[in-house]
DNA sequence: TAAATAAAAGTCAAAGATACTTTTATTTTT
DNA sequence: AAAAATAAAAGTATCTTTGACTTTTATTTA
């Protein structure tokens, strides 16, 4: 058995960085257009390749510095799933080691780093389809990885990742960390409301309450400026 | 930023194995005890290489044909995480991308492929441990890795193997697929409890039947040497 | 100060889970 | 062959959770 038929592969991290858009009161996701080759001005997830004396995690915890300048824990970062089909990149034998980070924030963005663009993406629902749109185009998420537009086996990542998040919505529902150390039961079921492909208020408030209770605590009252009686603060149990 | 920092790292496919021991009714993973260094005659999970043009779904069927002359469908492995500890092997940089096997039977073992031997372990629960037990030998899956006896990050993995298990438990059980194309209630309950830590009798089985139906079907009845009623057959339904 | 608003809090019936009992189909013992 | 033992299915009653809906409360706007 030959030896040069071991692989010695590229590793490219690969991260699906969300967050919550507070007009659209909707979750959101970076992509970036890429400056280089391959796939030089395509639409494509944030990207950084491993290095040798780094641990996937660190590179991922890098990359989300690299791209947009926070520094953040662990704990708003986890693995997701391994990308590893020998076609996947062109011309070289790279694995998408893929990662998701629920960012507390949404910062401005500027490209650099490989990137001639970089912008916020929001999900939305399209008959039963998940969409994603911003900066005048949209993705769809169903198309097949080469119709869609985006860089590589991207959608199929995104779409690993959106199922991911959904399936954990009633256990352990990390994706309410786009909203913040704090928020209201209603910024929490807009959040679930976009998985879920419905709206926020056809998730009773009173219901939700009682069947997600065990997962957050109350931690006070906003001081909102809109009209009508405040919200009550939460905070995630785990 | 100079090239030779990026990581060419060498990939392993190492997979955990699990079949259903009918004799200790446990469900029970395959270790194998290394021929070569590194880690030479401790015992490992199996493993192999992954090859250039190879995906790595088919080196871990190819692994399994291997090391236990089995040709098994995609459909009884999942992928379960990717391990990347700089550190995690001696000498040179090696990703683990670990994968979960439900083989329906229980095959003979005969060592080979870098192994002096192969052996069957039962998980058995140790005062709110797990412990993998066999061939007059057990491992405490919950002491570090080093103290175990068990080869590089190997501990953990099986760990994390049985985390997930243990959470898939209520909405899809593909461990069940130990038990072969059709189980009884009971042998579901055995490895139920195996994971729970608790016995199959501590199980009741009308209200285990009741609130897992959505899951399986009835098949048939089956036709049994001992006393007793016989038990229906079950399928699952995914 | 009254109306409008938004969210919390409460209610009640239906569905689901849990502890427990009874019945059924089989083998073993007498 | 009948009775006892066994193991599993099937059934029952109570408690808990869920889901649709209503009422109350705290705030802003008119």
């Amino acid at each position: 058995m030959a030896s040069e038929i071991i692989a010695r592969p590229l590793v490219t991290i690969t991260n699906v960085i969300w967050s919550f858009n507070n007009e659209s009161h909707r979750p959101q996701l970076l992509l970036i257009k890429r400056a280089n080759d391959p796939m030089k001005n395509h639409w494509a997830l944030p990207e950084t390749l491993l290095r040798s004396e780094e641990s996937a995690d660190a590179a991922c915890i890098r990359l989300i510095d690299d791209k947009i300048g926070l520094q953040v824990p662990m704990s708003c970062t986890e693995q997701l799933a391994t990308f590893t089909d020998p076609k996947r990149a062109v011309g070289t034998r790279a694995l998408a080691l893929a990662y998701m980070t629920y960012l507390p924030v949404t910062p401005e963005l500027h490209p650099g780093y490989g990137a001639t663009d970089a912008r916020w993406f929001t999900l939305i629902a399209d008959k039963g389809d998940f969409v994603i749109n911003g900066h005048d185009q949209e993705f769809n998420l169903a198309l097949p990885a080469n119709k869609s537009g985006l860089a590589f086996d991207h959608p199929q990542i995104i779409q690993t990742a959106i199922m991911r998040i959904k399936n954990k919505l009633d256990y352990q529902p990390s994706i309410l960390r786009i909203l913040g150390p704090t928020f209201t039961l209603r910024q929490a079921r807009e959040v679930y409301a976009a998985f879920l492909q419905t709206s926020a208020d056809q998730i009773d408030n009173s219901n939700f309450k009682k069947t997600h209770q065990r997962l957050f605590r109350e931690v006070g009252t906003a001081s909102m400026k809109h009209s009508g009686r405040p919200p009550k603060l939460f905070q995630l149990n785990f």
